[in-house]
DNA sequence: CGTCTTCAATAACGTATGTTACATTGCACA
DNA sequence: TGTGCAATGTAACATACGTTATTGAAGACG
């Protein structure tokens, strides 16, 4: 329930002022939402009216098929925003619903007529964050076409690790992990019986411990390596500036 | 080898004032580069530094794992835009290649600067596209993990078609189609062999005419039906305003 | 403290799509 | 006007993953 995940991500990026940071602070104060978990926050076919931040808790973005086929298209954490701008589109293409509880502010066409007048760094962190999803969006594409389940699903779980790390919600090496088998199945296109078989796979290797609603990743570098996971996509670097947020001990590299 | 597309299509959603035009006509022919068919653009890791708007030909985005295996993750066509504002990240993660000869403007952070500082109705363009782009990224993401060979291939030629015809690229029921087979296979994430019974079959179907490098839809409707097609995802249409550039004559629709 | 429901686990079996291999067509260029 | 290379087409065979079904564990809720 807080906007510390936006600004600290944001922050890797771009810095920030005072008055930036007061202006974010009010946005998400404002006009903030409450959701249970397993519901609809926008449904496809609405008209898009505010821009949705995550304060807390798990969603995703879905489409779903005439016959009911359901391919998860991306995550939200806490600190994601759903689709800068959006209000200039007629109708939603997909729906939004909650994965665990969920706090959102709403940010109205005015807060970002705002910033677009007078805000210029929170632009430049907006438009940031706006390629970074578009790039997460071409990766899942990438693993949908080409990687297997194993390294789809090892994938999946590494950008996970690492936006959740980002927005500092993750603990030494494990983290809350609200999905399940079924979430895990309608992001990465595999059935529920594939998706079990393999995180099976995934913890016979030790590349992670899943159990209840925890995932522990003992070493990133090794299920970074199962994944054909490379980091650039999610562009958590800045110039001159050199994010560590990737990077395991040299020690860890051995195992 | 002009900004003719760009302007159709942007003007089917916001309308632009004469200064708009002369902006964008001027940005449009300022810094033109010509490249032949199947050559690099642009290489993942580069540093990217204009944003690149293609005034003629076909070109795709596309990403590679270590191994080789590759994924076209979209298709510019004439008029289409190459990540407005790209440049404030730190490195490209994918490669842009040529699929056909191609021109392009190069448009420099100054151009998008002063656009942002002026001419708010090119702003609202450039946000369309790129929220368009984010919508069809989450399509592919939806035909990948979701439709069947059938399905993924019939939406893809949907979707070129709808796009080429926004473009005002399209002949009758015909359109310049110069993509391989292996272009298709990179771009359904299909092997090259199950690419052709695939095309096979949408021909015995009569769904398409496709030979040498025409394309023919003799019956748009039909292949949108076997695609699970659903076109709001290209956002062609503004408040009030209803573009019939997706509907197939009444008597179509028997067949 | 049981009872319901969801989630996870596992097995047996089916199939859409991949792979390898080779023949054919078509077109660029000498 | 051949001649060579890329693109297309087809067949036989292999497999990664899907489907259906059943069981057990774990939370949710009265």
């Amino acid at each position: 329930m807080s906007l510390a995940s936006l600004v600290r991500k944001l922050e890797q990026f771009v810095r920030l002022s005072p008055v930036d940071h007061a202006i974010l602070n009010r946005a998400s104060t404002e006009r903030v939402r409450h959701f249970g978990p397993r519901v609809d926050i926008v449904r496809e076919g609405e008209k898009p009216k505010d821009v949705h931040l995550i304060l807390s808790g798990w969603a995703c973005r879905y489409k779903q098929l005439e016959d009911g086929r359901r391919q998860v298209v991306s995550f939200f954490l806490p600190g994601d925003i759903c689709d800068v701008n959006v209000f200039i589109l007629r109708e939603m293409d997909h729906s939004i619903g909650t994965i665990t509880a969920v706090s959102i502010a709403d940010l109205s066409r005015e807060f970002f007529d705002r910033v677009a007048a007078g805000h210029p760094r929170i632009v430049t962190a907006f438009w940031w964050e706006t390629l970074v999803n578009a790039a997460i969006q071409r990766e899942w594409t990438m693993s949908l076409g080409q990687r297997t389940a194993l390294e789809r699903m090892a994938h999946l779980l590494c950008e996970i690790w690492l936006r959740l790390r980002l927005a500092g919600l993750t603990q030494g090496d494990s983290c809350d992990f609200p999905l399940t088998q079924g979430d895990l199945a309608d992001a990465t296109g595999l059935s529920k019986v594939h998706v079990n078989r393999t995180l099976q796979e995934l913890r016979a290797d030790g590349l992670i411990v899943l159990k209840g609603k925890t995932l522990a990743v003992p070493k990133l570098d090794r299920l970074m390596r199962a994944a054909l996971f490379n980091p650039n996509y999610l562009h958590m670097d800045h110039e001159g500036r050199q994010l560590d947020v990737v990077m395991t001990p040299p020690d860890a590299v051995a195992g």
